[in-house]
DNA sequence: TAGATTGTTAATCGATTAACAATC
DNA sequence: TAGATTGTTAATCGATTAACAATC
């Protein structure tokens, strides 16, 4: 790879994108990182130094195209090819990310769902059939799973994870209170539930106010 | 308020509450910050400073009570009084979370369940009935509530965080994929999936690899 | 006591902001 | 052309790491 680009900037590309889809919406042709720094409430010379990691994306004098960069940004979030999903663990949060990821944007598709519980086999969550996670080597031995959400309890995740791992899968999304070690080469990305809300605890007692 | 405590040292606190209580489990009773630097992978030094932000909770020569010091971070993360919270938007989301704050730490209780579908009125989730969002002024202006979970769409979601506003609400946990304006003393805790999604995704492309 | 380890200051590293020449 | 706005370099700011005196 070239230069490195800082987490801190990468984190905030999916925000760039939503604003930019809305301006798009909205019938907005073009803006200038001024016009959309009052929109994002963020300093325009941000903008103008995160867009540059990935390219010079606008036109000097003139802004940017609302559409092309949307465009861009979307191809180096890598939304222009699918990515194929299981969901492993359908309980309560299991069963709402397959619906999300159903309802949402169509990089992400979902072919398959497991869990560890023999009893769920058989049911279907928007029209997909459960399977049980004996059949993962199956599943992702013969077809291609680019990521595996991990939706289960936090005991049985690195074992699932250490499994799955084994059969080529390269990206976790991972909703179990723990933390999954990879290799290099394999994704995780967090959503710790719990440690979200303790954040907005603080903020409510000790900090913001 | 003293001194200002940097964001990224509170986005870590809870991690170290984790692994705090996981140690409290497993019975051991005192750590220093260098074995608690190589189970978490940071450095000892981060540790130390961060900690130190709060107080002072080692011994030197000896390094930290596990017990204790899960305890003190508990109370700097305000787990130690009850946030009492609503939910608003019983959609898959909304039902996911609703049973996981039920499940969850017993530093938040879930009261009550509102969705602007009047159809879902009288509906249970576990055992609690969903009430109509126009039910919030009364409900809200007679009880407690600390915090409300935004889990409805995008499109109403900041009309009605403007009104629990109004009722006095002082937290909000966003699932909607928008941006919720707060005047100061009003605290918001964003999970953007869509935008974690997102990250994960140009990990497995553009990034991390 | 001797060894271990903290709390804290100083040094380094990285990220954000400001400034401005280039140019549409 | 004159005004606007980028891309990019330099300056500032903040966060992380290293080092070590204090001390249990």
């Amino acid at each position: 790879m070239e230069k490195e680009i800082s987490q801190a900037v990468i984190r905030r590309m999916p925000r760039y994108y939503r604003y930019l889809g809305e301006l798009l919406e909205s019938g907005i042709e073009r803006i200038s990182s001024r016009e959309l720094s009052v929109l994002m409430h963020v300093t325009a010379s941000q903008i103008r130094q995160d867009l540059n990691n990935f390219g010079g994306f606008g036109q000097t004098g003139y802004g940017y195209n609302v559409s092309f960069l949307h465009d861009e940004i979307g191809r180096i979030l890598g939304l222009k090819n699918v990515n194929d999903i299981i969901v492993v663990g359908v309980g309560n949060l299991g069963r709402a990310i397959a619906n999300y990821i159903i309802a949402g944007d169509e990089a992400f598709s979902l072919i398959g769902l497991f869990d560890l519980d023999k009893q769920k086999k058989g049911e279907t969550v928007c029209g997909i059939p459960i399977m049980h996670t004996d059949e993962l080597k199956d599943f992702c031995t013969s077809r291609k799973v680019d990521i595996a959400v991990l939706s289960m309890p936090k005991e049985n995740a690195p074992s699932v994870a250490a499994e799955l791992i084994s059969y080529g899968i390269k990206g976790f999304w991972n909703f179990a209170h723990v933390d999954i070690d990879t290799p290099s080469g394999v994704a995780v990305e967090n959503v710790h539930l719990s440690e979200s809300l303790m954040n907005l605890s603080y903020e409510m007692t000790g900090g913001g106010v």
